[in-house]
RNA sequence: GCUCGCAUAGCUCAGGCGGUAGAGCACUUCAUUGGUAAUGAAGAGGUCCUCGGUUCAACUCCGAGUGUGAGCACCA
């Protein structure tokens, strides 16, 4: 006699053991046809789960998010088995559920098509339309592989052999089809309301390299036809704001053939650089950072010495001129260690801090550069800190402030916080490792915002803290990182002398708050659409007239704005006030300001915000006041 | 780097059984001096990415290369 317990604290008996649906059932008609899976005593289950004793029960529907994935992970089994039915010999691999969507990965003699994404849609709503059974079973390990193997899926038999141990699998079966999966999945085929086909590409077997590549199918599938609707609304809004596009629109920047993923930065968008790097230089500076710069091209000797060159060597330039062989850095680390070598360093000078907006570039592999986001030459707001062991955890924590400042004045409010931990390959002792990573771990709670840990991700020299922003689109990217780096000062010769007159080695921090400012200025543009907000603008205000009788007017209200430090210009040409509007507004231009007789007569301008809004006539002196605000807006936190 | 696409005017894109191409916007000139998202007219503008092959003939078909897009792999 199960005695079950709703969310709301409600409680229901039944005389015999009953399923999830049978309580749905029980509820009422609506929630039976909603119900996709259960929640028993936490642990998502089949709606056909049988509970026989007594426990808290969660109906799911599409309104749960685990509702959702319940709904994407049923629908890659449904794509399997329309992509099987199309293409028997198509042989089925993984299938799981990703963000907004799910994949399966078919090997196949050939690649997909657009035209058999669309054939395989139709036959997946076939499916959904014969409202087949999903029945659950379980099987032993060797039954699976003599099933698998008897249906020629060599695939699936390679996964079920790599399952330890020999506990039972259990599988999932609709109609003909039948998949190993750990489930839940929804009740039946006719549980399907809104899903398609996004995209196919290649992706390789088991995630390595040197695998045979499969065919991945990409979809989407919601609970409903109104939230697919707003998924690809919100792609079609992604692409619009595609940082490629609105560089090229909005005249910043362009790449071409002769120098792939390196950016010519144009008159606009070499303005937003220079803004971002002069706040960058400006918070450096009242951090106590010391700016230095160092040479691009560097002998080879250094990058062997630093060890750099026998784990990267495949993806570093390098020049030879006069019988010697030189690198394009493709960090600043090991020149800041030559910086902090000259002369001799005391514990009184720890830690120092030394910043670059080192220019690097790293011979990227061609498939994976991606417009400012991946790039071959790029510069990062590189910086090391040199410091004793019992100073890293309280530079860390200072870092750390100054880098959720530095985003939130660039409009970013949450930040994502990682540890990654040793690597298996990696230089120093244990003790070393435990005590870098404790202090990495002191600094993230010291922030008392939650932190994910990533073992075995951290670089080879140390332990390091990733820091990802969201966008306003709700994207994760990756920016600043602080790693801790017990052995390159080591390895190059960097040492100090102690209270005890003892020479010792400091420790070195890496980090960088932007990362590049290529990256970084694309994810702006991305995050802003291009409407840069008017501290970054390249052009923040600009003065039009209504005929050429206010141009003399004109050019001194722009004198006048120019020498207060703005970035204006005008616009004299011989069209329509409509027409500039048009025209500038599409350039994303803070402020219009519009000049007539009115004006000129009255010592004004009128001033036509970005969006459209009039704020009417305002003064030379009324309108700085307000850019000022404008500019002063962002915190200036950092 | 791998798989599959794509490459035509400054931009966005059409086009064509294989017979060297077209629109809109931008540009130039002329007229127009007009008050908040497109004034009108005329004109100019292309080695159809590069190199090979097939062909009487290639921008079109085939091959290679380069760049680029989606994804995978990589990311000090």
């Amino acid at each position: 006699m199960p005695k079950i317990t709703l969310p709301d604290g409600s409680t229901r008996e039944y005389e015999n053991p009953v399923t999830v649906m049978e309580v749905a059932e029980s509820i009422g008609p609506g929630l039976a046809k909603a119900a996709l899976a259960g929640r028993v005593d936490g642990e998502l289950v089949d709606s056909f789960t049988l509970i026989s004793t007594d426990a808290d029960l969660a109906i799911i529907t599409e309104r749960d998010r685990d509702g959702l994935e319940v709904i994407r992970h049923s629908c890659a089994h449904l794509m399997a088995q329309a992509v099987q039915r199309l293409f028997p010999k198509a042989q089925v691999t993984i299938g799981p559920v990703v963000e907004d969507g799910f994949f399966y990965d078919f090997a196949f003699s050939r690649a997909f098509t657009p035209e058999d994404l669309q054939a395989i849609e139709k036959v997946m709503e076939e499916i959904v339309k014969e409202n087949l059974t999903v029945q659950r079973s379980v099987m032993s390990r060797d039954e699976a592989i003599t099933m698998f193997k008897e249906m020629g899926e060599v695939y699936k038999v390679q996964i079920i052999e790599s399952i330890p141990g020999d506990e039972d699998l259990s599988f999932y079966r609709q109609g003909e089809f039948i998949d190993l999966c750990r489930g839940p999945h929804v009740p039946a085929t006719s549980s399907f309301k809104a899903f398609k086909l996004t995209s196919v590409a290649g992706a390789y077997w088991r995630g390595d390299a040197s695998n045979e590549m499969l065919q991945r199918i990409h979809g989407t599938a919601w609970g409903s036809k109104k939230d697919l609707k707003l998924f690809l609304q919100r792609l079609e809004e992604a692409e619009k704001r595609d940082h490629r596009k609105l560089g090229k629109h909005l005249d910043l920047f362009h790449f071409q053939e002769e120098a792939p993923g390196m950016a010519f930065w144009h008159p606009k968008g070499w303005s937003i650089y220079q803004s971002v790097q002069r706040y960058m230089r400006e918070v450096q500076d009242k951090n106590d950072y010391k700016e230095i710069n160092t040479p691009q091209l560097v002998d080879y000797s250094l990058w062997e010495k630093s060890g750099h060159a026998s784990k990267f060597a495949d993806e570093m330039f390098s020049v030879e001129s006069e019988n010697r062989m030189y690198a394009i850095k493709p960090m600043n680390c090991p020149c800041h260690i030559q910086v902090f070598n000259q002369g001799l360093k005391s514990y009184r000078d720890l830690p120092l801090r030394l910043a670059e907006f080192g220019s690097c570039h790293r011979y990227e592999p061609s498939g994976s550069m991606h417009g400012l986001m991946r790039v071959r030459s790029f510069v990062q707001d590189d910086g090391h800190i040199f410091c004793t062991e019992e100073q890293i955890q309280a530079e860390v924590a200072d870092f750390m402030t100054l880098l959720f400042a530095v985003y939130k004045d660039f409009g970013f409010d949450e930040v994502i916080l990682r540890l990654s931990t040793r690597p298996e390959k990696r230089v120093g002792s244990d003790e070393v490792w435990d005590k870098s990573e404790q202090s990495l771990k002191d600094a993230l709670n010291a922030t008392g915002l939650p932190w994910e840990l990533v073992p075995g991700e951290g670089a080879f020299y140390g332990p390091k803290i990733e820091c990802s922003l969201k966008d306003c689109m709700g994207r994760v990217q990756q920016c600043g990182t602080i790693q801790v780096d017990f052995s390159t000062p080591g390895r190059l010769g960097a040492q100090y002398v102690a209270e005890d007159s003892s020479k010792q080695e400091p420790v070195m921090l890496h980090r960088a708050v932007l990362g590049s400012f290529e990256r970084f200025i694309g994810i702006l543009i991305e995050h802003y659409a291009g409407d840069m907000p008017a501290w970054l603008a390249p052009e923040q205000a600009l003065i039009l007239n209504i005929t050429d009788k206010q141009n003399d007017y004109c050019r001194k209200f722009e004198e006048s704005l120019k020498n207060k430090g703005f970035r204006v210009s005008t616009d004299l040409r011989n069209e329509k006030i409509g027409f500039k509007i048009r025209e500038h507004t599409l350039q994303k231009i803070p402020y219009l300001l519009v000049v007539g007789d009115k004006e000129v007569e009255n010592g004004t301008v009128a001033v036509r915000k970005r969006g459209g809004d009039d704020l009417g006539a305002m003064t030379l002196d009324e309108f700085c006041a307000l850019l000022n605000q404008d500019v002063a807006s962002f915190s200036r936190s950092a």
